[in-house]
RNA sequence: GGGCCGGUAGUCUAGUUGGUUAGGACGUCGCCCUCACGCGGCGAAGGUCGCGGGUUCGAAUCCUGCCCGGCCCA
C-alpha cells in the first residue's frame, strides 16, 4: 500500500480531482444503459445573477449529495444543468449600465446586450459551482435564453393554448410603473412604510350631515366608485344604500354594507376605488361595481382624474389634498404606519391596473395541485403545506404577459383587420413574432393579409417551469419519460410558492402529470444576527471567500450538518472550521493506516481479537444509520454518525488501543498484528465511502493513494455503497469492547486526577469481574488494554471482588499498582 | 392578520410513536511534547429543555393558553 505524504493541501487536491473527474467523465447519464434504474434530478437552473451565495451553496451541496449517493447505490443518474436567463433583474442592469431605456433600442438589440451580462455572470457561478465539487453532466448545459430553450416554452404555450388554459382578458392586474410591466402576485413583495391618512368629509345627499372617511390615497376620489361601512356598526346602519356625494369626482355614489369593512380603522366609513388595493377589487367583483381607472401604466394620472391629469401619483396626492383643505372638507391628517405591496425588483409600490393581459387557467386546476402535492414525498414532510395552503389562497389567475424585452416571445400575431388571433403552429417555434410574419397568407377568419404582432412576452417561470420535462428531453427525444417525472425537485422554502407551485400547475395542464416525484426543501442561510442573510443587512457572506479559504469539503460539511433538512442553517464560519479539522483529523488516521498497512496485502478475514470485533460491529451499524439518514435526506444525521464513528471510536478509541499490537508484533504475535491491520484496512475504506457524498475530494485523495490499486475503481465514487454486512454485528463483542474502552478511559482519568503522565507504566493491573464469562472476553482485549494503559501486567480475576469501580460498570473494578 | 417552523449550558445544534445520569460542536478552564495528528489527546466546569396550566406512575417529548424569534405570505 502506498503511504499518504504528511502534507495536505486541500485547495490543490480539491482542484486537480475537479478537473480528473470531468476528464473520465463519471457524472454522465448514459442513454444506452438499460440496466440501472435511472434517477433524474431537476436542477434548478440558477438565475445568472453573477453572485454565488451560501444559499445556492446550502441547495446545491444537498442535490450533488443525493446525485452522489445515489450513483453509488447503483443508479444511472441524471444530473443536468442549466440557466435561467431571462428577467428583469437582467434588464434592469442593462438599462442603468448603458443608460437607455428598453425602448430606446430595438428590441434585438436590447436583447443582445442583456445576453452579453448573461454570459459574463455564467462563466463567474460555473466557476464555483465546479469549486464547490458539483457533480453535474455537463455535457447537458443549456441556457434558457437559447432559440432552442425557448422553442420548448413556446411549443408549450401553444400546446396548453390549444387544450384552452391560456386565455387573453382584461383583469386587474398588479403593475409596476417603474418597469412597465404587469407582475404576477409571487412577485409582490410587501413592506412597512410611512403613509398619511387623510380624513375625508363626504356629504350625504339627502341631508347636511357629512360622513368622514379615511384614506392613505386621496388621488383615487376620481376613482371612488362605492362608500362602504361594516353592516354591524351600529354608527352607519341607517345610512345604507343612500346615496352619497364624493369630492372632487363631484358625483353620487350610493353607500354599501360590506364585512370586510373594520370598524376600528379610521371612522369605520372607506370608499372603495377602482383599484386601491386587493380588497377593492374582491368588493367590485362581489358588488358588480363599475371600474373608472385613472392611473396611467407609467404611474401617472390619466383623463379620468380631469384637472389631475398628467400628474404623478404623488404630486395628484398632494393636489387633491390641497384643494379638499380649500374646499373645508379635509378634517385631519395623521401618519401612518402601512402595508406598502411593492415590485420584487425594483421596490416600486405596484399599481392595481386593468389592461389586457394573457393569463393562465391555474385556479382550474388546484384541486389537481392539491392531490398531486399530496403524492410527492417530500423532506421534510410538513413543507408540502406550503405549496397546498399557497395554490389554495390564490385569487387570481397566473398573469403569464410581460410587458418586457428580455424574455420568451408570445407565438401569437394578430389580424390588422378583424383582430384575430393567430396562434403560431408546433412546427414555426422558435420564432420572434416582432421580426418574423405568420406563416400563412391570409387570415382564417377574414381573409385579411396583414398582421401585427404580439409584442408581450412570456413570465420566465414560464421558460423554467418546464424544467424537468425539458431536462428528460421533451419533446425531441422519444425516450423522455424514462427521466419523467423527475426523481427528485430541490426546491428553497422561499420558491415553492413560485417554482415548486409552477411546475405543478404547468405540468398537470400540459402532461396530465405532476412533475416530480419528491421534493427536497433546504432552508434559508442566515447570517451571524440570526435573520436571513443578505447583501443589503449587512450580514452576507460570499460564497467564493468560503471555498477559497477553507475548499469545498469545508464548506460542504457546513452545509450538510448545519441543521435539520429544511430547516434555516445559520452560517458560521467555526462551523466550516470544525469541517476542516475532521478532514485533517481523517487525513492523518488514513495516513496512519497507509504507514501500519505498508506491507499488508488484502486478506480473508483473520482470527479477530475483542476490540477488532467490537470496532467492526460498530461500523456496520454506522452504516446501517448512516444508510438510513441518506435515504430520507437526513444529511445532518449522515456526517454526524459518520464524524463521530470516525474520530472518536476509530480514532480515538480503536487506533489508540490498537497501536500496541501493530508496533510489537513481537510481543503480541503476528496474527493479532494481521487482526488489526485488516481492521483498519476495511474499516477505512466503508469511512471512506460513507463520506463520499459528504466530502468528495478528500476522500478521493486517500482512496486514489491506498485502494485503487486493490479495489480497482476509477474513482471512490463509482464504487458501491457499503452494504450493511449483519453478520459483523456482534452484541458481545459491542458490550465488552465498551466495557475495554471505559477501563482505559478510567485508568487515563485517574493518571490525569493524580498528574501522571499518561504514559506512566502500571506494574500490575487488576480486574475483577464478577463471571468466568466476562474474564474469558475481556481477556481478548488483554494486549490492547495493556498496550493503552502502559501495563506491564495484567490480571483478570473473579476470585475477589474489590478495587475502584468503573464509571458505568459497577460489576467490574480495577486496582491499578504503580 | 394567515400558513409553516422554532425557542434545549456563553453560542450553535441533536433528540419529540413519553421511560435509566438530555447527546454533540464551538467557546471556557486544567492537564499531557503517548513514535498519524498540538489544526492533537486526556479530563473538568456549565442545562429550572421559553413561561403558566393540564393528561400521566412518569413530559424536552402529548394537550392547552401565553410570550418571544424566524421564513413565507396577506
Amino acid at each position: 500500500m502506498k503511504q499518504l505524504p504528511k502534507e495536505f493541501n486541500v485547495l490543490e487536491i480539491e482542484a486537480r480531482w475537479q478537473k480528473k473527474w470531468e476528464e473520465l467523465g463519471i457524472y454522465r447519464f448514459d442513454w444506452k444503459d438499460k440496466k440501472r434504474p435511472t434517477f433524474s434530478i431537476n436542477t434548478p437552473p440558477p438565475y445568472p445573477s453573477g453572485d454565488f451565495h451560501m444559499g445556492n451553496v446550502l441547495n446545491w451541496t444537498y442535490f450533488d449529495m443525493v446525485a452522489r449517493y445515489k450513483r453509488m447505490r447503483g443508479f444511472n443518474v441524471h444530473f443536468p444543468q442549466g440557466w435561467d436567463c431571462h428577467g428583469l433583474p437582467t434588464e434592469v442592469e442593462t438599462e442603468e449600465f448603458y443608460k437607455i431605456k428598453k425602448t430606446d433600442v430595438p428590441p434585438d438589440k436590447f436583447r443582445k446586450l442583456c445576453e452579453g451580462f448573461v454570459n459574463k455572470y455564467i462563466e463567474i457561478m460555473k466557476k464555483a459551482i465546479i469549486q464547490m465539487g458539483c457533480s453535474p453532466d455537463w455535457t447537458t448545459e443549456y441556457r434558457t435564453m437559447d432559440p432552442d430553450y425557448w422553442r420548448r416554452t413556446q411549443l408549450s404555450f401553444i400546446i396548453l393554448y390549444k387544450k384552452g388554459f391560456i386565455y387573453q382578458g382584461t383583469h386587474p392586474i398588479n403593475w409596476c410603473p417603474r418597469c412597465e410591466t404587469a407582475i404576477a402576485d409571487a412577485e409582490v413583495e410587501h413592506e412597512t412604510r410611512e403613509g398619511t391618512l387623510h380624513y375625508v368629509r363626504f356629504p350625504l345627499a339627502d341631508s347636511k350631515e357629512t360622513l368622514t372617511i379615511a384614506t392613505t390615497r386621496p388621488e383615487l376620489l376620481p376613482a371612488c366608485v362605492t362608500v362602504a361601512v361594516n353592516p354591524n356598526d351600529e354608527r352607519y346602519k341607517k345610512h345604507v344604500h343612500k346615496q352619497i356625494y364624493v369630492p372632487i369626482a363631484e358625483r353620487n355614489v350610493r353607500i354599501i354594507a360590506e364585512d370586510m369593512v373594520d370598524p376600528s380603522f379610521g371612522t369605520g366609513v372607506v370608499m372603495i376605488c377602482t383599484y386601491g388595493d386587493k380588497a377593492d377589487v374582491q368588493s367590485v367583483t362581489k358588488h358588480h361595481l363599475p371600474v373608472i381607472m385613472c392611473i396611467t401604466e407609467t404611474g401617472k394620472m390619466n383623463q379620468n382624474a380631469e384637472k389631475y391629469q398628467g400628474l404623478t401619483v404623488a404630486e395628484a396626492k398632494k393636489a387633491v389634498a390641497e384643494d379638499l383643505r380649500k374646499q373645508g372638507l379635509l378634517e385631519k391628517t395623521e401618519r401612518l404606519q402601512q402595508e406598502v405591496g411593492v415590485c420584487w425588483r425594483c421596490g416600486t409600490p405596484i399599481e392595481i391596473l386593468e389592461r389586457k393581459q394573457w393569463f393562465m387557467k391555474t385556479r382550474a386546476l388546484t384541486d389537481q395541485v392539491e392531490k398531486h402535492a399530496l403524492e410527492v414525498k417530500w423532506y421534510p414532510d410538513y413543507m408540502k403545506a406550503r405549496l397546498i395552503d399557497w395554490a389554495k389562497s390564490l385569487d387570481w389567475d397566473w398573469v403569464i404577459s410581460r410587458q418586457r424585452v428580455f424574455a420568451t416571445p408570445i407565438p401569437i400575431w394578430y389580424c390588422k383587420k378583424c383582430g384575430e388571433v393567430i396562434l403560431a403552429e408546433e412546427d414555426w417555434v422558435p420564432v420572434d413574432p416582432k421580426l418574423e410574419k405568420p406563416r400563412i397568407s391570409n387570415c382564417p377568419k377574414c381573409g385579411g393579409a396583414e398582421f401585427v404582432p404580439e409584442k408581450d412576452v412570456l413570465d420566465t417561470w414560464m421558460d423554467s417551469s418546464i424544467s424537468s420535462a425539458v431536462h428528460a428531453g421533451w419533446p425531441d427525444n422519444q425516450e423522455w419519460r424514462r427521466l419523467f417525472p423527475a426523481d427528485m425537485h430541490p426546491s428553497g422554502t422561499d420558491i415553492i410558492r413560485t417554482w415548486a407551485y409552477y411546475l405543478m400547475v404547468r405540468n398537470l395542464a400540459l402532461f396530465n402529470e405532476k412533475p416530480y416525484k419528491s421534493c427536497l426543501i433546504n432552508g434559508m442561510v442566515l447570517g451571524n444576527d440570526g435573520t436571513k442573510m443578505s447583501k443589503s443587512k449587512g450580514n452576507y457572506t460570499a460564497a467564493p471567500e468560503i471555498l477559497g479559504k477553507f475548499g469545498a469539503d469545508a464548506t460542504r460539511q457546513w452545509a450538510a450538518n448545519g441543521g435539520a433538512t429544511g430547516s434555516d442553517i445559520p452560517f458560521r464560519q467555526p462551523d466550516v472550521e470544525y469541517g476542516w479539522r475532521f478532514q485533517r483529523k481523517l487525513w492523518n488516521a488514513a495516513r496512519f493506516t497507509s504507514l501500519l498497512l505498508e506491507d499488508y496485502k488484502p486478506i480473508k478475514k483473520p482470527r479477530l481479537e475483542l476490540l477488532d470485533k467490537w470496532l467492526l460491529s460498530r461500523l456496520e451499524k454506522t452504516v446501517k444509520k448512516v444508510t438510513d439518514a441518506f435515504e430520507n435526506c437526513q444529511f445532518n444525521v449522515a456526517i454526524e454518525e459518520t464524524r463521530n464513528f470516525t474520530w472518536h471510536e476509530f480514532c480515538d478509541h480503536y487506533i489508540e488501543a490498537a497501536k500496541d499490537r501493530l508496533y510489537r508484533p513481537q510481543e503480541h504475535g503476528a496474527e493479532s498484528r494481521k487482526a488489526a491491520q485488516y481492521t483498519l484496512y476495511v474499516a477505512l475504506y466503508k469511512i471512506l465511502q460513507l463520506l463520499a457524498p459528504v466530502m468528495p475530494h478528500t476522500v478521493e485523495e486517500i482512496y486514489q493513494t491506498m485502494y485503487a490499486d486493490t479495489i480497482k475503481a476509477a474513482s471512490i465514487h463509482v464504487t458501491s455503497w457499503p452494504s450493511c454486512d449483519e453478520s459483523m454485528i456482534d452484541e458481545d463483542a459491542e458490550k465488552y469492547g465498551a466495557i475495554t474502552i471505559a477501563l482505559i478511559s478510567q485508568i487515563r482519568r485517574e493518571k490525569s486526577e493524580n498528574k501522571k503522565p499518561l504514559n506512566t507504566p502500571i506494574k500490575t493491573l487488576k480486574i475483577y469481574v464478577e463471571t468466568q464469562e466476562t474474564a474469558k472476553l475481556l481477556n481478548q482485549a488483554k494486549k490492547d488494554i495493556s498496550g493503552a494503559c502502559k501495563a506491564e501486567k495484567i490480571e483478570i480475576t473473579t476470585e475477589k471482588h474489590e478495587g475502584k469501580e468503573i464509571q458505568g460498570y459497577p460489576s467490574i473494578r480495577y486496582a491499578a499498582e504503580y
